[in-house]
DNA sequence: CGCAGGCCCTGGTAGC
DNA sequence: TGCTACCAGGGCCTGC
């Protein structure tokens, strides 16, 4: 599942091919996919013909690329969505959703996703900035994120710890994966009340989570071939480097206790039973 | 306004 | 074998 290790590894993947080149036709195989372009299929290949492509940038789980219009294209992986540069000879892909040709020929660029959660949209004036992403924060690898301002807000908050990790309007990039793998470095189980963590047990977890992103963008960086921008999250990585998600019943790298799994938001979550002791009821 | 929960979507797999 | 049920889960939307 794409999270922000993932969509890094794409926006350098794409950075190296598409920068400077200019979309010859662009081509709408499914219009769930630009959902969010409200203007529609039409409007969509029409304002992106025969612009450039400046720069590959990312907010937490976000891309976008920036156009000489001053537009952007704007997207969003969801669950199951690629990027790839693909020869115009290779065939399509089952769940190719929208092609992106260029006037200097191959390689082209596609969008493919199996379970639509992901699209695109043209930004107007949205190079710098789009707007439709302005509600998302810094995420904790943007040099601009402010560590004190989310310690605070994190306590602020009255809501479980996990729920604030993955709210993207506080903290943008992380998702159940790097979640659970944060956590269990800190030692915290999800559900302890955001209001009653000291500030230095929230700014232990801010570390680990950076540790935990940073480490994954190294490897995953490592991990893809150039031309095939892959964000398969079974694939690479992750199996290797996770320490309980998806280890149910394996024992705890740090404890050896067992660890667990328990459903949370409707998904699931693995904590060690030993090192992140569920919080006692408490009177709030 | 802050927070919780439902919904979208489809391929793979477990179970009968 | 073939069917059904369930699971993965980020972000948007609604309701309290």
């Amino acid at each position: 599942m794409p999270e922000l290790p993932e969509v890094e590894t794409v926006r350098q993947g794409l950075a190296g091919w598409v920068i400077g080149r200019r979309l010859d036709t662009v081509e709408v195989r499914h219009p769930r996919a630009i959902r969010r372009h409200l203007p529609g299929p039409v409007h969509f290949a029409a304002v992106l013909a025969g612009r450039q492509i400046i720069d590959v940038r990312r907010r937490g789980k976000y891309l976008w690329l920036p156009l000489d219009s001053g537009d952007a294209v704007v997207g969003h992986l969801g669950m199951s969505g690629q990027l790839l540069l693909q020869p115009a000879h290779a065939p399509d892909e089952t769940h190719l959703r929208v092609r992106f040709r260029f006037v200097d020929g191959d390689p082209q660029l596609r969008f493919v996703d199996q379970r639509t959660f992901g699209g695109l949209a043209v930004s107007a004036g949205g190079a710098e900035l789009p707007a439709e992403i302005a509600h998302i924060a810094r995420d904790p690898l943007d040099p601009d994120f402010s560590d004190t301002a989310f310690v605070a807000a994190v306590r602020r908050r009255r809501t479980e710890i996990k729920r604030a990790l993955l709210d993207q309007s506080l903290i943008s990039g992380i998702g159940n994966i790097y979640a659970d793998e944060a956590l269990w470095r800190t030692g915290l189980h999800g559900t302890r009340p955001t209001d009653r963590l000291p500030a230095a047990t929230v700014t232990r977890l801010l570390a680990h989570v950076r540790d935990v992103l940073r480490a994954a963008v190294t490897e995953g960086g490592t991990s893809f071939d150039a031309l095939y921008v892959n964000v398969n999250g079974e694939s690479g990585y992750f199996d290797r480097s996770l320490n309980v998600y998806g280890r149910e019943d394996q024992p705890c790298a740090r404890c050896g206790a067992l660890i667990r799994r328990e459903s949370f938001m409707n998904r699931s979550s693995f904590s060690c039973p030993r090192c992140q002791p569920r919080p006692r009821a408490v009177r709030r």
